[in-house]
DNA sequence: CGCGTCGTTGAAGCCGCTCAATAGATGTGG
DNA sequence: CCACATCTATTGAGCGGCTTCAACGACGCG
């Protein structure tokens, strides 16, 4: 309903070198000379609104993302209608790179606050990766940790029961948040129950209900999206399944 | 028990021009002068025996493997001591992707039967993509398509119920097998009921169940791992839970 | 033939889902 | 500022699908 269809860039220049993010982000590991080409091809959006599309399923691949601020869900579709959170992404992390293949888009990237991010035109990166070994190399490895990244949830979907899919999650988005500098103890949620209930293949009741009883049983405190983290090591052996809820620590 | 730590190459010298699968397998696209650098480098092992290692978790990346014969299932192991076969791979298939990252891999390449594989030591892959813009972008496609498998499994796991889950699984085999040339109506499965139960998120209990049930409604035959599609509109439509088994077709 | 492995089938139980009601948060207009 | 509507989150009760536990059958190999 707020979706627009098609993305304006802005044409402001955009200074990777002054980025606070360029260590987290496409530029990691690139010395001031290959920066230089890298930004002369960088576009960064307005702010997207809540709901709205970076890029839809179905649409031609032109460019490679970074989410820039916010919050960004990959939603795969069925034919079905059935859809799957497939990740969230936090600024400095990069979408796009499954549609290389097909060079179509098979998910879509909405925001799920208030984002902004950058593009970068994909036959240039592919251009410039000739140019900058150290750049191919890069997208190599983002490509890589994506497909470990999957591989993880893969195993928490199939293999863990309801408890450890809420401790692993919440120690995800935790560890994700210590990375970009932020505290790993008490952050917000910027996904909905609904999103979080989807991402992990539960419900948004038995989302809620285990994280009533993580607060019942003084592992985290949490109100809406404000979570504190109170017990950090019993919420470790609980997302590997090493210790049931009944006897924790203490 | 049967399996070995070290994977001795043979030197026998392999030409992927010749090789029946160039065309599914890592030179795809490649022209016969890339073909030749492509061919100087790689090493074709020796036949494994099921459950021999082509490599482990943990190991340094050294390789990108090709599978050339047989199957081959990748698996993650947690902390806890849970896996999760993440993928199972035939020929003209590759393996290694997830490690160029971290440059040790992080799941457990296992042969659930006979099989030999190609290995392409990853730092010449690595020289000879600058030298072949194709072969670099072969090898994001490869990347990028396996990411795209991994979503497909994840909607299947996460949001699928056992019969669903039974029912695309038989319809992915069929098509790649299809993809190779062979029928895909009938064909072996070369993975166990453990393993298929392991890979959809089931127990062996019901995958069997399922499958039995299948057979009694005339949509398969089945023979321990000898399969018979018989009704592969009824098996699609059950796959995207569009169709109850009550109400099936004729 | 005996043994071990793998697959099938049955019965009972539990975890997470469905359905439903309530509470809290957010937004709007008067 | 409050009344009202809407949306999100929480909590409870009951049910069902898949798992667990267990026994049996089929096949391969010594």
């Amino acid at each position: 309903m707020t979706n627009k269809k098609t993305i304006d860039f802005s044409n402001i220049k955009v200074s990777c070198e002054d980025c606070s993010l360029n260590e987290l982000c496409l530029p990691r590991g690139l010395d001031t000379q290959d920066l230089g080409r890298l930004e002369e091809i960088v576009k960064r959006s307005r702010p997207l609104r809540t709901g709205e599309y970076i890029f839809r399923a179905g649409d031609k691949l032109t460019n490679l993302f970074a989410v820039r601020s916010g919050t960004v869900k990959l939603v795969l579709i069925d034919e079905n209608g059935d859809d799957q959170i497939i990740g969230f992404y936090f600024p400095g992390e990069i979408i796009g790179l499954d549609a290389i293949d097909s060079e179509r888009h098979l998910v879509s990237a909405i925001a799920i606050e208030t984002s902004t991010y950058c593009g970068f035109p994909f036959n240039k990166v592919n251009e410039i990766c000739r140019l900058i070994p150290e750049l191919q190399n890069q997208l190599f490895k983002l490509m890589s940790r994506q497909l470990t990244a999957e591989n993880e949830l893969l195993l928490t979907i199939g293999k863990k029961n309801a408890e450890e899919k809420l401790s692993t999650f919440l120690l995800s988005i935790s560890s994700r948040f210590q990375a970009m500098g932020y505290s790993s103890r008490e952050f917000n949620l910027s996904m909905s129950r609904q999103e979080t209930a989807n991402y992990l293949g539960l419900t948004i009741e038995t989302v809620s209900r285990i994280m009533s009883r993580f607060q019942r049983e003084g592992l985290i405190s949490i109100n809406r999206k404000q979570v504190r983290i109170i017990n950090m090591d019993t919420l470790r052996n609980l997302s590997t399944g090493c210790l049931s809820t009944e006897k924790k620590t203490g």
